[in-house]
Formats: structure tokens, sequence, C-alpha cells
DNA sequence: CGTAACACTAATCACTTTGCCCTATTCTGC
DNA sequence: GCAGAATAGGGCAAAGTGATTAGTGTTACG
């Protein structure tokens, strides 16, 4: 429904900065007016360019300090009823429907390998799920971080003014 | 260095439905003062609950609609200098190293396939690395969430309000 | 060339929120 | 029961918000 320019992608930028930043400290920072800040911040809210809150809580904050990719292999035709089923488990924090021999990577976190063990045995009694594989992540090597690519963006966006992409057909 | 209590999950889970929240209204939902609120939203960002603001934003909204995991097979005495490397691409946006036989497991962000052909070639070129796997994520079946988690958690934690896990230790 | 649409600035206003202070009152673990 | 921490409640000045208005480019279109 609308697409960023280079302010937006300023004003992105300085929001990971800053998170708590107000809007008239940002307005400050960009050299803008707090009413155009305003605005813009309306219409970023309004066009996707957030995702949900989930996304900044620290699971080790919650107990759960073991982090785990599962591949599920499971009868594709089953699918849609299998996700509703994993859909009930709290431990998994998110899943993707994969090209290639996978057909699902699931994230789960938890609290310790016994737990871990517990989930993946919940999964696997899912009616259609065949087996999945279990890789541990031993650390977050490259903490996730969308600033060198907001930065990438805006260099090439340049001096012009407008994306090229259409973002309100969610991910 | 500090440890959640029942309340503390609670305002994580005001803060999952309503992000923007005031402490005034965090106060108002869960019948606390504002001062308690305040404090206990200082403690919080103190002591590691929340991650980095960069998870909040849609990369769609950058005009990269795609979602790659690529899988890299590496000699592991050269995974510093590698991981080195790899933090120069914009496109990868997380990485964790990982048990089993994949060494490092990559998120990567991108325009189109060509970009990911791209970015994979990149990846590829360097030194040390052997070979990689790249799925595509063809949908986010279950979109990050932590609030099911959040919930049960309090629910076990129950009337009790100590948290037994420090959080300090970053993931 | 005119004009309509749009984004920006600047300034106002009433209102809310913040940050910080204080004190009295529960809790809590020891 | 006591020490220390957490909380409620209050207060206050400063700051931020939301909403509106008016004036100024800029751009796109016929």
């Amino acid at each position: 429904m609308h697409s960023l320019d280079r302010v937006d992608l300023q004003l992105l930028r300085a929001l990971c900065v800053e998170p708590r930043s107000t809007f008239v400290a940002l307005a400050q920072r960009l050299g803008l007016s707090r009413n155009t800040v305003q605005a813009r911040m309306a219409r970023l809210e309004e066009s996707n360019a957030f995702l949900a809150f989930d996304r900044r809580i620290n699971p080790i904050a919650l107990g759960h300090p073991l982090t785990a990719f599962i591949q599920v292999h499971l009868q594709q035709k089953r699918l849609s009823q299998i996700v509703a089923e994993l859909n009930q488990i709290p431990e998994i924090v998110q899943a993707h429907g994969m090209s290639g021999s996978t057909d699902l990577l699931v994230l789960v976190v938890c609290t310790d390998a016994d737990d871990l063990f517990r989930i993946d045995g919940t999964i696997l009694a899912c009616e259609g799920v065949d087996r999945t594989e279990t890789s541990l992540a031993m650390g977050e090597l490259i903490p996730y971080r969308i600033t060198p690519l907001l930065d990438r963006v805006t260099r090439e966006r340049g001096p012009a003014n407008r994306a090229d992409v259409d973002i309100d057909d969610e991910a």
C-alpha cells in the first residue's frame, strides 16, 4: 500500500540505535519536524514495517536458554493439521515451511536437554510426522541484526526517494 | 543478576499485546502503581530481558521478501575467520553455530532468487567453506511468537514469585 | 501553464506522560 | 522480630503527545 523512502529507512535505523526514542528525539536526530516524524511513523506501522513485539523478548529471561532447530519430515497432505498441532506447543517459537527435503523447520527454545528431548517427542507424536532431525544451536555467532542491510538499502536507494517494493503483503 | 517473577512475566505479556503502552497504561492494566511498573521495566531492560530492536523490522519492508536458511559446512579451525567474513554480508541477518553435521546455520533475506544465488556464492567464496545447502523458506507457518511460552511459564510459576534462572549471561 | 495532490515546516493548544522526589506500608528471607 | 527490598501513593516540573491549522515547496497530469 506504500513504499519506503530514504527518510523511512533512516527512521528505522535510528530506532535500532535507540528504540525508546521519542518522536521529538527522532525529529532532532534526523533534522525533521516532529510532525513529519509522527506522520511517517504512523505510516510505517500502517504498512507493517514492524513485526510483533514478541521478537524482542529474550527467551533466556524466560528460563529457556537452549535453542534448537528441528527439521521435520512429514506426510505433506497432513501438513495443515500438523501445523495446527505444533501450534499448541508453546516451546515452538517459529516454524517455516521449507523447500527441499525437509518439509518443516521448527525453532524451539527449551530449559535444558531433557526438555528438548521431551519437546521432540511431542512433535514426533503428531499423526503424520515421519521423523525429525534435531540440531542444537551452540551459539548465536551472528546475533540477529538488520542494520547492515538497512544501510545497504539506504545506500542503494541513494538520493532517490522511492522504494520499489510494496510491503503490505505480509510474510 | 536478577530473576523474573510473575509480575515481570505479566508485564512482558502486556507489552506483546500492546507494544506502545505507556507506563501509566501498563500500571492500570496490571493494577499496579506507575512507580512499580517503571521500576520493573528498568530492571527488565537492565537484565537483558529485551533483545535488539532490529528484530522488529520487517525485511519485506526493506524489499527483501525471500528468506532462506543456508547450512554451511566448513573447516572448523577457520570458523572464527569465516564468521568475521560472513559478518560483512548484510543479507545475513543471523547465524548459529550448530551441533551435528552442519557447522553453521545462516539466516539470509534476499530480494529474489538471483539475489539468493549471489549471496550463496559469496558465502561459498569464503576461504575454508567446504559447501553449503540452501533451503528456501516457503512460508512462516508459525510466525515468531513468545506469548504461549510466556503463558506457560507464568502458569508454572503459579502464585510463587521468583524465577529460577539468571538471565544476565546473554545468548 | 494551472492545479491538484502530497509532503514538509512551524506554531499553537489542551492534555498526558515522564522522571524524579518523598514517605509510609507491606513483603521477604534470615 | 529485624533488615532490606518492593510497593503504593502522592506530588511536581519538565517533556512529550495528539490534533489542528496555515503556509511552502514539489511533483504529476492534463
